[in-house]
DNA sequence: CTCCGTGCAAAAGGTTTGCACTGGT
DNA sequence: ACCAGTGCAAACCTTTTGCACGGAG
């Protein structure tokens, strides 16, 4: 994400903060800063390991806990996918993942063409749909060129 | 699933494992056959527990395993999510999902209409897509009524 | 000054691994 | 008979929890 962005969206949620009257810690926006900088989709010991040298003494829970926090604020999401731990993405905007099956990596597509997709009318067990995103699902480039 | 349509699966899992020169033990059969059985996306946990009264002295780590074996024979599938381990979906046919943001849980959707989606041309890395699925996110409405 | 948020340590899952034995081919 | 697959126990990794302290409002 492009450095100004990046500040836009520390501003806001320093507004989210205040509207909530959760505390603006030195943690939550450090933290919040690595997963926005982070151009793929860390997993919790990614950030972790991110923020440690900007962050003196910081634990493990801590992480685990603000990241738990952002995602309640909305100001980042969780990626659904299989493999190896929950995975953090900044990009809060509709967007889409191509998902690999070897490696389980996950990357942003963005596909204007799939943002208006009518939504089903009658969702089993009365579902509210909030948003949605697709799925691809196949190998990327790396795992293909490894064979 | 149907019976008609477990049984027409368990003979394609048999010719698979000829094929590919693994063996068709007890523990594969009944593993597999559980999670066609089950109507929604059962954890690893959720198999072990079904299947115990049918292989005595069945371990976890076998269930484990064999689930892992039935994922890359595409006999089963994983389903991508957030929360709480992963889960196993034995729908190989094209379809979606609603995933509940408060509980986790995924349910299957089938909408023809979301089937023949127009797929990326260009894919970002050289990234082969295989397959999709439509991920919707909300409140299911066992949550809505929880308030 | 208050009390929310943090750090530490320990517990709690969920999943994987090494090794010896068993059962499918 | 051979060896892939299994069972057991222990290791591993990620995430959560209880409690005391410290910093934001």
């Amino acid at each position: 994400m492009r450095r100004d962005q990046i500040q836009a969206r520390l501003a806001e949620f320093d507004a989210a903060c205040l509207r909530q009257g959760t505390r603006r810690t030195t943690q939550r926006r450090i933290i919040l800063e690595a997963v926005l900088s982070s151009e793929d989709h860390p997993t919790s010991d990614e950030v972790y390991q991110a923020v440690r040298p900007r962050i003196a003494g910081v634990s493990r829970t801590t992480v685990y806990r603000v990241l738990k926090t952002l995602v309640e604020l909305g100001a980042v999401r969780q990626v659904h996918h299989s493999g190896g731990g929950v995975r953090f993405d900044g990009n809060t905007s509709r967007h889409h993942h191509l998902v690999c099956t070897r490696c389980n990596r996950v990357i942003d597509l963005e596909a204007p063409s799939l943002n208006q997709l009518p939504l089903p009318q009658a969702s089993p067990g009365g579902f509210e749909i909030q948003d949605y995103s697709v799925h691809f699902v196949g190998t990327c480039g790396a795992c293909r060129k490894r064979g």
